[in-house]
DNA sequence: CCGTATCCAACAGGATACTG
DNA sequence: CAGTATCCTGTTGGATACGG
């Protein structure tokens, strides 16, 4: 019987799984991957995270205008989320008219780092996703 | 100036990000991590893809065993989209009582490796996060 | 310029009851 | 067993107006 590398990688990493589900309390909740997601499974904190990677220091309007659709008030309810899970930092400088600066932190940057690989696996599964729901819904 | 390597890593990927985000056009969505968070960025699909991973090739109502909290509505709402993106099969057996079996295709056991990195830096990072939350809550 | 406050609509998702 | 169908609630997030 042929095992292909794809085989291996499965077993390999559903040898890690196991480790991970029996790590957990039985009655307790799966909490990092709930965890991911209460950190960017919203509309905006990926695509916040991705343009403050690329932008490095950015004011809040400029960041407003980078990302496409967002409103001021979802702008500044993400931004307060990921400061406070130590994801970015907020300078404020008195100055008139006021300007406050956003950034990642290093924390932040390795999030960054997790996102893009992550973005890079949409990018590339893109087309299979697009062929596998054409084909889904002729058959409905 | 020093420069660390996670310097380096920053302004690497920073650079590919610059491509990424050049690559887009100007007046359209930015679609690769709109579409990760469409396909698992609800409530169960991530801990659907794991529990698949973990076991292999699952029955629905032994799945809905796994995954603690999940109602049956959202089970089936959720295996639903996942097989239509062709991250999972759905295979009926013609049997009293019916049997109905769910595994990960090959593009699903190529996700569930990203989800597993990511829960890796998840796990890895709780720490620095709960100690951000604290600080952050406590100047308010 | 950088927010906060308030109101409101849309939608995700839970509870329950019913079927092939 | 493995689902639908229906109803209903809570939360997310948009629009708008206002404040330091």
């Amino acid at each position: 019987m042929e095992v292909t590398i794809a085989d291996n990688q499965l077993i390999d990493l559903q040898k890690k799984l196991e480790i991970f589900f029996q790590g957990k309390d039985e009655h307790h909740e799966f909490c990092p991957v709930r965890d991911i997601m209460d950190r960017f499974g919203d509309k905006w904190s990926l695509l916040a995270i991705l343009n403050l990677g690329y932008s490095g220091k950015v004011r809040f309007n400029e960041l407003k205008g980078k990302i496409e659709g967002i409103s001021q008030r979802m702008l500044t309810v993400t931004l307060r989320s990921l400061e406070r899970d130590g994801l970015i930092t907020r300078k404020i400088y008195a100055e008139v008219p006021p300007r406050v600066e956003y950034e990642l932190t290093l924390l932040g940057q390795s999030l960054l780092q997790k996102i893009w690989e992550l973005a890079q696996w949409a990018s590339g599964s893109m087309e299979d996703i697009m062929h596998a729901r054409l084909e889904y819904d002729s058959r409905s």
